[in-house]
DNA sequence: TCTAGCTAGTGTATCGATACACCAATCCTG
DNA sequence: CAGGATTGGTGTATCGATACACTAGCTAGA
């Protein structure tokens, strides 16, 4: 019960506290093999773990990362998260996890808390437009790596990014899409407060007009929800878009959604209509979550190398924290690749509505 | 850069740091308005926030939680860990996530980097058959809350667990399928690992005995398979017991799977051999995760109240943590309810190999 | 006027590990 | 064998916040 501290294992081991500090920092090169060995006996017998607490006062270092994404309990950035923390992990550091539903205060409000607690280096999943709330923090040196976003001008500094080129990925499925004939593409973005999705926009709208279709801002929804709270809300967010396009007067014969949850959603919707996928209506998504191929249809979507990004991105952020504090910022763009499912096919004629 | 300290803020103020130390610590009762105000002014002024690394190592708390769970990756632990999350947020606590791949050797490895970093209770999302692993931390003051978790025979100690009553789900499921006219009802537990699952497969025995069948072993897929890394193990694993249970001589009507993933393993592997489902195979899971109710057809599964569960453990761990060390340990079970969807239906006889 | 009691604070040892400065003993080397 | 270098350590101030013990100054009652 009462914690052993480096002052019992030196008595134990007969030698001064400093020696037992000397070996638990690798700094024991001039130290005879016997005394070592005392020692650690004396470690083992006691059981003795130093004080993170302690260490982290005196040296100013903590083992901990903080990774802030919008929910784990949307199946992508759960599965980030393992990866985050699997590679966190392997370098002696840990995972202190929140959740920020997109919204600016409580990524501000996290990130302090986190600040207060000695954490010193942030991942974010999630890349609101502005940075603003953050900066203050990044003036007391907190480290930030950023997936997804770019820089943007009027930023007031830049971190970190490693991620992939959000244009390109709806670029792709745009493409893919218009080679299979079809002409109106609905979109499917949710509210556009983050870099990633309004590349994705970007992405799909210059691949359209490149193209030679114009730009049919009804085709674009954007929904008016508030930040959700609940793992189902992408869902709930794809159906109700879904049901907004499929309404119009000459509705779409094909949607993209910003995500493969979203694209669900636009599944759960056609249903609704009694619009058949992919006969009536191609689908595709982005992300490839994990029942995209058992989904029916398995769904049409860009792969992410999300295991590649989450571990780049702790090492990045651990070298900073480790070495050299003012390393260039950097910006790495990982390759995401198309993944051609069952949910799209040919324009088969205006079939519906 | 240079970390503004309570002693900046006392000389600031004009106040000494035992009056910066006891506002901070709400016992400034006996303070002049104006001194506070000073004092808070002051705060603001440098933005000041106090060293947790400090306050832990004069107070022996700390204000983290450890979260270890599976993976975060699985759609059921990442809603989980969401909630965990949420609640443990407005206590002013921050959650420290570990994944296990259910191996009791990395448990250990993290609930011990854990107590070297302070922490001092962990919340349990799955819970192996021996807790021996945990026994020494446990005895040197680790508190533990465990979801599912039900005391076994042999138990070195016992832990708090809050959890539904996994016998009683598959009861229910069974039962419901009893009630359709099946007769052959085959299972996918997957390794029987974990108490969860053992109650699990004893609710599905017990009932159909109770129902006046003989429990055919052959029914029952256990797997050989080791620990899961990837988000898709458990599709999988349930696509590979399916694929067994459907090429048996005399193959069953319904499949109860030991959780949702695996149940929507198993519409894979019906669907690679041409079996339809409801109309010749009736699936039925466990979990209620999130794509359950837009997957085709719709999943019946026994949904547990995961909200309440998380917030339960969190409410009690750090009530441990706060309070008295000694309460009495607790098992509570909340209730978890039946919904049916399109998955199950009528048995129809006898209607494909 | 004296003092008990209260208000509004202050002084400082302490938590556990670190790391720099320091030192005793031994070993070379000319 | 003097004296510089090396080996194998040790002593202790320090990180930042806490909380207990303490007190200066005032008031009120006898």
């Amino acid at each position: 019960m009462a914690k052993t501290t480096i002052a019992d294992v030196a008595r134990l081991a007969n030698v001064s506290v400093s020696s037992v500090s000397n070996l638990l920092n690798d700094r024991s090169q001039r130290m005879r093999p016997a005394t070592r060995k005392r020692i650690q006996d004396a470690i083992e017998q006691l059981g003795y773990t130093p004080s993170l607490a302690a260490r982290q006062l005196k040296t100013g270092l903590s083992p901990f990362i903080g990774l802030i994404v919008p929910s784990v309990a949307d199946p992508f950035f759960g599965s980030f998260a393992r990866y985050v923390e699997e590679a966190a992990s392997d370098r002696g550091y840990q995972v202190l996890l929140g959740n920020s539903d997109r919204s600016a205060e409580r990524e501000k409000a996290y990130a302090e808390m986190l600040w207060g607690s000695g954490v010193r280096g942030i991942i974010f999943g999630s890349s609101l437009v502005k940075f603003d709330h953050l900066e203050s923090l990044y003036r007391e040196g907190m480290q930030f790596v950023s997936f997804y976003r770019s820089a943007q001008s009027g930023d007031q500094f830049s971190a970190d990014t490693i991620g992939v080129d959000n244009i390109q990925a709806t670029r792709l499925l745009t493409k893919h899409l218009l080679s299979l004939g079809h002409r109106r593409i609905g979109f499917i973005s949710g509210p556009t407060d983050m870099i990633c999705r309004l590349d994705r926009v970007t992405g799909y709208t210059t691949t359209l007009k490149e193209g030679g279709i114009d730009i049919d801002r009804q085709l674009i929804w954007e929904g008016d929800h508030p930040s959700p709270g609940k793992a189902s809300a992408y869902l709930e967010l794809g159906r109700q878009g879904a049901h907004y396009l499929l309404s119009l007067p000459d509705p779409p014969s094909a949607i993209i959604a910003i995500n493969d949850m979203h694209a669900f959603g636009v599944y759960a919707g056609a249903r609704d209509l009694g619009v058949t996928i992919p006969d009536d209506l191609s689908v595709a998504g982005i992300d490839d979550i994990v029942v995209t191929d058992i989904s029916v249809p398995p769904l049409t979507t860009i792969k992410q190398p999300i295991h590649d990004i989450a571990r780049l991105s702790v090492e990045r952020i651990i070298d900073r924290l480790e070495g050299s504090q003012f390393q260039e910022v950097i910006h790495r763009i990982l390759p995401s690749t198309l993944i051609v499912r069952e949910s799209t096919t040919h324009f088969a004629g205006r079939s519906h509505h």
